[in-house]
Order: structure tokens, then sequence, then C-alpha cells
RNA sequence: GGCCGUGUGGUGGAAUGGUAGACACGAGGGAUUCAAAAUCCCUUGCUUUAACGGGCGUGCCGGUUCGAGUCCGGCCACGGCUACCA
């Protein structure tokens, strides 16, 4: 009898779908068409657990759509671009091309034993020219519909890297890899008018049925739509140019209770005040270099500069309010200006406590309450409340209604208008930086920024580059930079600045339904297999890459590279949880936390100690796998121990996908023990004569038990329940004294079963029983409905609600029969003493309950 | 501060309003073995009882219901996202 050797029959079934081409994706009308897209990795050189859990969920059910009579589509590429391959460049001296395409290998060769039901031949990395130059196609048309546009834009400039940094590279105000001190730069940048959309993709959220409820929201507040208020102080004495300030309010019923204008430190009026008094711009100053983070901001006290400057109240020209410059506002919300109302916000409370500011009650709890208070009063806006200084709409009202009243008022009286502002502000897409798409525009001096001509695309990197001089080597770059207008033909520059990567990852779900076409997508291709059917990646994504991509399959739909049906292009998304593992740590002599590898661990009785001197180290649960704490499991290692299947297994099975799984290592030995164990019955299967046994039928019965068990927790990505379920049926099947015939049958139905979590064992048990061809093409087990009738239940008899018995009945068993049943059981019978029972409750196969 | 989510054995976690704790880990006991490995079997929420059995039990308090882990209201704790968004 042979034993279970992962390594050996991995091996051969992964050489056999290979050989069968069983993966490659054909466009074809006689099946349904299946789209299951994992998010495709950044190339960082390793995988890891986290990754293997991604692509094994993405292959479970790509597998079972093949099963079930689909035509897949699952794909794999690479998100290439990045800053990791500069840094490395810079630190060993290497070429990000050069260390990317050896990542990418790298990783690949890590990948494949992973048995995944991948079309590789449709893999391409962000950093291909042919990619990349279609996303500059891709560029050139959004320019020429208007979807592109330039303008100045503040930067985080890093003086020393001579580069811009993305905010969470800049750490306390400083350059996270050079420590110097960040600068606010102007620069011209490229931007997508991604708020064109922001309605569209506010509304059609609504229509993302299967996309979890938490990023929809998370999207919607990203968007931020809010209703209110535009309208100008005028302002008294202002400088030349200066006789107004806008404002932008939500709550405009509250309009009376003004008591100070505030306005940004980057307004323009602030920007003009500053040229003459340097005490203001000082404080201007120091605002500006305030920190960002989340902790500073919670810190930061409320600061005003009085200007001296006032303004007159929209609704009386003779009350004044002073006008504050504060570091609170923000330039680009609204309109950099707000009024303050302090009985009505907490921060302006704060703010004209400290200034000696009124606070005046517009709206109360009620007629009798005190308007004298001692915090900001802010009630929900659905809450009724009484107006004491109040000027539209009923005394007593909804703020909801109030606000609504007080616009409407406003626009019949000539104060302002009401708006709808969004938070969603367009993508500026520039990077400063060598290892990006480089953007297909050339600078003329006779006729400015031209997009470069589509058949001189892909514009592309040029390879003599070096990374020991700061800066973006395609700056000085003379031979790549210098070229021809596209227009008219004499010396001009080309744009050095290369686009976000979020670019690169916003249309390759399109692209991989002609990943070789020579324009950016072929439209019948795109026709017949978008949308994703299922889209699969991390919850870290549900903001930017989602929202992003929305965008751009209707910017792509706009431009003609999608079909109508394609502009919501993820019709499910799930986002999985993380592979955590425990942390082994002591306390150093300095204080300081020593991580120890889990291999330098020996544990006992729930405690850990050290395999060098036998000390006890504390255990951490459950932390997210990292280097540096020395609890990252590499897959390398599990898969050249227990191979690819029992892996695969394990991260599924101990808990529900979208949460964080566990590794443990005596959990992956035990999977490792089950998995050898079905496959030893399945030997002990093949073994047996055909003759009937005992309890034949009962075997059947589990089996069709299973198969709708594992079906409905497959369909659902309950894939844990399903893995329990598979549990039960391997104990049944072990147990079972059934004939060979039944045992064949039924183990053949588990290896079918398994085959989307274990699809190399599930060929080698197929093909031990005799199964025809391979399993990965055999059609998915259906449950017999007949076979899933229950005979005989038990049914538990509950006395006022507590379980005190259990009858086993005929299923079929009329209602009136059970009460009699019941009646005269023992316990019952004693329980009542004589009484007749209040109330009966007879749930047919399910329970039954007797009030006394 | 805002929004969202989650609280069930020693642990990860199961339970269309209908027997709480499936399945797995860990722990304990046994069989097999010269011995071990491997394998197989049994026990395992707490508590009380010699036993049969009983009591308690899904973060806390209350409500709806014949019946609540599940639904409703109010608290507490933890986690996530977001943030001076006017």
């Amino acid at each position: 009898m042979s034993t279970y050797s992962p390594s050996e029959i991995e091996a051969k079934w992964q050489a056999a779908w290979s050989e069968a081409d069983v993966f490659k994706a054909v466009r074809s009308i006689a099946k349904p068409k299946y789209y299951v897209l994992e998010m495709f990795p950044y190339p960082s050189g390793r995988i890891h657990m986290g990754h293997v859990r991604n692509y094994t969920m993405g292959d479970v059910i790509a597998r079972y759509k093949i099963a079930t009579g689909h035509n897949v589509l699952h794909p794999m590429g690479w998100d290439a671009f990045g800053m990791p391959a500069e840094n490395a460049a810079m630190a060993s001296g290497g070429h990000p091309k050069d260390w990317t395409y050896q990542n990418i290998a790298d990783m690949k060769a890590q990948m494949q034993p992973l048995g995944l039901s991948i079309d590789w031949s449709r893999e391409f990395a962000t950093c291909d020219p042919e990619y990349y130059g279609q996303q500059q196609a891709l560029f050139i048309d959004f320019l020429a519909k208007g979807l592109i546009y330039r303008k100045k834009a503040v930067v985080n400039w890093d003086p020393i890297d001579m580069t811009v940094l993305a905010n969470e590279q800049v750490i306390d105000g400083k350059g996270w890899r050079s420590g110097a001190e960040v600068e606010r730069r102007e620069l011209v940048q490229w931007f997508f008018k991604i708020s064109d959309y922001s309605e569209e993709l506010l509304t059609a959220i609504d229509s993302l049925d299967n996309w979890p409820a938490k990023v929809k929201l998370m999207q919607s507040n990203w968007i931020g739509k809010s209703r209110g208020l535009q309208f100008s102080f005028g302002l008294v004495d202002g400088p030349a140019g200066h006789d107004r300030v806008e404002v932008y309010t939500t709550r405009p019923d509250t309009l009376m209770g003004a008591s100070f204008v505030g306005i940004s430190p980057d307004h323009p009026l602030a920007k003009e005040l500053e040229r003459t008094n340097p005490a203001l711009a000082a404080f201007c100053d120091e605002c500006r270099k305030g920190g960002t983070t989340a902790a500073e901001v919670e810190k930061a006290d409320k600061k005003g500069y009085d200007t001296g400057l006032t303004v007159r109240h929209p609704f009386d020209t003779s009350w004044e309010l002073p006008v504050y410059i504060a570091n609170f506002i923000l330039m680009d919300y609204g309109t950099g200006a707000i009024f303050g109302c302090p009985a009505h916000d907490p921060r302006d409370f704060e703010f004209a406590t400290k200034y000696g500011l009124p606070i005046i009650a517009t709206f109360l709890p009620d007629a009798d309450a005190n308007p004298e208070l001692t915090e900001a009063f802010v009630p929900l806006k659905s809450e009724k409340v009484t107006y004491v200084k109040g000027f539209a709409g009923a005394p007593d009202q909804t703020g909801e209604d109030a606000v609504d009243a007080a616009v409407d008022f406003c626009e019949a009286n000539g104060v302002g208008h009401g708006v709808t502002k969004f938070r969603l502000r367009d993508w500026g897409l520039s990077r400063q930086r060598y290892w990006g798409c480089p953007i297909p525009i050339v600078h003329c001096d006779d006729c400015g920024a031209v997009p470069e001509a589509k058949e001189n695309l892909p514009i592309e990197l040029p390879y003599d580059v070096t990374f020991d001089v700061p800066g973006n080597p395609l700056d000085r770059h003379p031979t790549w930079r210098n070229c021809a207008c596209p227009s008219c033909g004499k010396p001009a520059m080309r744009e050095t600045d290369t686009m976000d990567t979020f670019v690169d990852s916003s249309w390759y779900y399109a692209r991989f339904t002609s990943p070789h076409a020579a324009t950016p997508t072929d439209l019948d291709d795109a026709a017949y297999w978008m949308n994703v059917d299922q889209y699969i990646g991390g919850i870290e994504h549900a903001i930017l890459h989602l929202l992003y991509s929305r965008f751009f399959a209707r910017a792509m739909n706009m431009t003609g590279h999608l079909p109508d049906s394609a502009v919501e292009p993820f019709n499910a998304l799930f986002t999985q949880g993380m592979v955590t593992h425990a942390i082994y740590q002591s306390t150093g002599a300095n204080g300081r936390p020593v991580y120890y590898y889990p291999e330098a661990v020996a544990l006992r009785d729930d405690k850990a100690f050290l395999i060098s001197d036998g000390s006890e180290v504390e255990i951490v649960p459950s932390a997210k796998m990292s280097k540096s704490k020395n609890n990252v499991v590499d897959p390398d290692d599990i898969l050249a121990k227990f191979g690819a299947d029992t892996a695969r297994w394990f991260v599924l099975s101990d808990s529900p996908p979208e949460r964080d799984v566990e590794w443990t290592a005596s959990g992956a030995e035990a999977t490792f023990k089950h998995i050898s164990r079905v496959h030893r019955i399945a030997t002990e299967v093949a073994a047996m004569g055909g003759a009937p046994g005992q309890g034949d039928d009962e075997l059947l019965r589990a089996m069709h038990k299973a198969i709708e068990d594992v079906t409905s927790g497959v369909e659902s990505f309950g894939f844990n329940a399903a893995i329990a379920k598979l549990y039960g049926f391997t104990a049944t099947l072990a147990k079972s004294k059934a004939g060979g015939a039944a045992k064949r049958e039924a183990m053949c139905v588990l290896a079918q079963l398994m085959s989307p979590m274990t699809p190399h064992l599930s060929e080698e048990i197929w093909t031990m029983l005799g199964g025809q061809g391979l399993v990965v093409n055999a059609p998915w087990p259906v449950a017999d409905p007949k076979m899933l009738i229950l005979d005989t239940v038990t049914m538990p008899i509950q006395i006022n609600g507590k379980r005190r018995s259990e009858i086993a009945v005929a299923a079929d068993m009329p209602k009136d029969e059970v009460e009699k049943l019941v009646l005269g059981l023992d316990i019952v019978v004693a329980a009542l003493n004589g009484a007749a029972p209040k109330k009966l409750i007879v749930v047919p196969g399910r329970i039954v309950n007797i009030v006394i």
C-alpha cells in the first residue's frame, strides 16, 4: 500500500493539467462565462501566507465554477511599478527593472507549486511596455475627452532626495528616508477629473448588491456628499480686490448664531494680508508647519489670529463680525472660510471660549431650556428642537427641515444659494519618479503641452539610468527628454513625470480580457468576459483602488474601450482576512522585547520555552505576520514539509474567510494527518470488491447530504463550514461497513467535493478509483433530493422552553399524532400532574414545546 | 470626535427565532506495540450529585416571544476605518 507523498503527486498532476491545457480561457458561447479575479500582487520577491489564502479562495471558486459547467477566466499578473524597486536600486545599486523582473520570476516560481487554476498565457506585468504603452493610449484618449487636466497643486517636497513624498512618507514633518524638513511646493501636475463622476459613483453604489456593506459605506463616506448654503459676507474696509468673504455651511439654520468668520491660513485674503503684516504672516507659517498626523491634530489647540477686519451679517448690515485666521480651517474643503457658530459646533465653541467671543444659541432642546450653554449643543439633524433665533420654518422643527427652510429663505432673499458639495477631490496622477508609466506628453515652446502621437507609443522608460544622484533620473537624461513636437515637429522636451501606480491597477482587470491586443482592450473580448464576476482581495483597498477602478471603467466606456455593460466592473467583491501567527517574545536586558522564531521555541501545556536554554517566553496570539516580529511562516517551508493541498486546506479551514486566520504548527500538522488519512482510506476502498455491505443506503444518504452541504458552503463563501462537513463525511465513510460499490461511489464524490481545496489529492484518488479523465473536468455532483429526505426525525421536547426529553417519530407524522404521543410521555404526564397544558406547540420536524 | 464592526468553552470557531458549543486545535484516558512512531477508540462548558439527575451558562441590564446567541431598547469592553470636511 502506497503512502501519501504530496511532492510526487502534486508535481504529477500539475504536469497533467498543463499537458491538457485545462485552464486556458477561450471565448465560447457554449457555456456561461465566469471571471474570477484575485487582486494581483506587488512583486516583492517572496509570497507569504496571505497570498496563499487569497489565491486559494479564488482557486476554490474557479475550480467549482469549472465543475459546474462555466467557461472560467482566472488570470494572474503583477502590479510591478512602484517605489520599492527604486529604493532597492538606491540601496544596492541594481536596476529597478532587473530587480522587478527577477522578483516576478522568483514569486511565480513560488506560486506554481500551489497548483492554482490560472491561465498563465494571459500573464503580464504593469511594467511591460506592451501594457503601459496601452495605458499611455488611454491617457491620450482621456485627455481628448476632458477627463484629464493640469493645475498647480501643493506637494510634499523632500529637498535632499529631491523628490515628492506621499503623505504617509512624511513622518513628523520630515522625509522618511532623508530625514530632511519637508517643504510644501507648488508644482503643475496632471489630474483625473474623477469629481465629474462624484454623484454617479455615489448613487451607483446602491447597485453593488454583492459588495460588502462595509466597503460601500466607506466609499460613500469618502465621496462625502453634503448639501448646504454658499453665500458671502461683505467685508468692511478690506484690502483692494477683497470686498467679500465667501463661505459654505451645512447649517444655514444657525446663521443667527454667528459670532465670527474664520478663514484658512491659505485663503487668498490671508495671503494678501501676509504681505503687509509680518506678525500675521508668522502665524500663518506656524499653522502650515503644524503636523498632520492624527495624534498631532488631536492635541493641537484651536488657534486664531484676529485680522482686525470685520464683515457685515447678511441679515443685518449693522451687525459686524470679526474675521480670524484659524488653524483648523482647511483651504481645500468648501471655500476655505466658515462662519463660526459656537453654540452648535464643538470646534467653534472651543475657539469662542478661548477668544472671548459670544455664544448665541439659535435652538434649544425645548422652550424651557437654559440658553446659557456650557458646551456646544449638537443634536442629530433628525431630532426636533425649538428655535429661539430661527428665521425660516416652524419654531419647532427638525434640523433637516430647518436647513431646507433656511436655504429656501436665503435664496428668496438673495443671500447665496443652495449647493451640493463632495469631499471627493480630483485624482492627482503625476509622480516625480522613474519607475512608473511615463506620461505621454511633450512640452513644446510653441504648442504647449501636447499629447504624444499614438504611433510613437509606447514611450518606453530608458534603461541607462543611475540612482547615485538624488532626484528623478528622467530629468537628467537628455537623449530621452529631447524629442520632436508631435504637433509642429520642432525640438521639444518630454514630460518627465510618471503616473501614480494606482493608475496601473485601475484597468488591469479589463486588459486581462485581451492581454495581447494592439489596443487597450478588444471590445468583443471585453463584452464577452466583463464584468469580473467575483473579485477577491484585501479590505485595505476598500477605498482608493476600488473607487479608481470604478472611475476608470466609466472613463474607458466614455472613450470607447469598454462596453456600457462594464461601467461597474466588479459584480461581486469579497474581502478576505489576514493570516496571523503567534509572537514569541521575552524582555531583553534593555527593557525592549526580544522576538524568537517559532522554530526556536518548544510548546508544552500552552506554554512556550526556548529550545536553547529552556527558559519560558511570552506568547502573544494572533498577530499580523511581520518580519520584524519573527512570526512569519514561509510558504516554501510549508509546501516542502506538507505539500500544497495541506497548505490550501488549512488556510481555509479554521476561520471564516473574511476573518483573520491564525496559523498554528499543530493545526497544519493535523491537516496533513487528515489529508494523509483520506489518501489511506482511498487506497483501502480501491482494494475492495464490489459486493454490497451493511448500511450502503445510509452511506449514500450521508453522501448526498455532504454534496448539499459542501455545495452551499462553497457557493456562500463558507469554506470553513464546507470543510467541517467534509471532516464529518470522511469520518462517516471511514466507519461505514458498506460494501465496495457504495464506498467507491462515496469516495469518488468525496474526492470531487474536496477537489476545489485539494485538487492534487483529488486527482490521485479519482484515478485510483478508476474515474474517467481528470477530476478537474468532471461535472460537480448533484444531490438527489430523494436521498435527503429522512424517514424518522428526532424531536426535542421542551417544557416551558427547557429541553426535557426527545422522541423519534416518522418524518411525515401528522401534528395531532405527535401531540398525542408527546402527551403520553412519562415525563410530560409527571410534569402536568393531571392538569391540561396551557399551550402545546409542535413545529413539524423541529421541536415540541409544552407550556404548563 | 464621526462612522462601522465584534463580544459564545483552555483556543480558532458552528448554530433559516427551535436540542448552544458542529468541526478543528489543545488537554486527559485507553487500545495496539518488546518499546516507540504511526494508527484507532473514549472523555473534555462550568457546577452539584455515589449515581440517576439537577442548577447555571453565548459581555452587562431590560423588553418582545410558547421559545432569544439570533429580534428590539439601553449600557460596557475591544477592534477597524476615517478625521479639525464647516
